[in-house]
DNA sequence: GTGTTTGCAAAATCTTTGCATGACG
DNA sequence: CGTCATGCAAAGATTTTGCAAACAC
């Protein structure tokens, strides 16, 4: 079976003139198939493990260039080498069990739009934001 | 004239067992007499240049006991070395222009409010958060 | 074909650490 | 004085980059 997602971000890549590698295919379906949120690091390690050759440099130089076509988001949690996660989602922010690492992800179009509130009352219009609850288990 | 504030803190950290070097007073006044939200590089050349000798280990070092202590606040803006800042104030978060770096302060208790709702809903207490406004003037 | 992308290894950046010496309380 | 803190230099961790070879379109 094809994945169709990937297929169909492939062809937005080529239109958008970037070439799709081995290497990039190959990163866009570990991407993909990721339910958590992973660094560069572990994406390497996935790839390697699916039989993708791709060098660490590889892996870091398609983030940036993934990143800036909007397919991926990087996540910068305290301390922590950078995560990644795909962009095919809706819009959310992050939760971190500060006991456990878990990360969770939740939304609230109250907060987003008090952020954008209190940024127009300043005279300015959000471009991105970044929202991280540390949480502890009650 | 003395600063009141500085010996106040210095007292404090003594009853916590903190020792209150030379090292470690002049890096409590030049956080004290930052505006803005200086790195580790920074806050040193403030040191020297206030004619404190302190090498750039030490001032890593003093800053992980002043945030463990309570004392000052680490700020992690998007890729760029971690910034610090004084404590003493009220609870705020940051809005920074994506444009020329400035870094505002500002503070909702609506959106405080709704991060406590958000994570008791989902059974969490919140440790810490984090928030952050990458803006740009309209 | 030809301009992009890759791999490798080296470098850059920020931060931490081991160990002998110095100094706070 | 005993213990904690400092300085130095070396190491760590993550990410970036120069350059020649390989590849996508």
């Amino acid at each position: 079976m094809t994945d169709g997602r990937a297929t169909r971000l492939e062809q937005a890549l080529r239109a958008a003139g970037v070439r799709v590698t081995r290497q990039r295919a190959a990163l866009l379906q570990v991407i993909a198939a990721a339910e958590d949120h992973p660094d560069a690091a572990e994406l390497h390690a996935r790839a390697m493990t699916a039989g993708a050759g791709v060098s660490l440099a590889t892996v870091y130089r398609t983030l940036t260039t993934l990143q800036a076509q909007g397919v991926i988001e990087k996540l910068e949690f305290q301390g922590e080498p950078a995560r990644w996660e795909a962009a095919d989602q809706t819009h959310h922010d992050h939760m971190i069990d500060v006991d456990n690492g878990a990360v969770m992800e939740f939304s609230d179009e109250r907060i987003e739009r008090l952020q954008a509130e209190i940024a127009a009352e300043m005279g300015y219009e959000i471009v991105h934001h970044r929202l991280e609850l540390y949480v502890r288990r009650r």
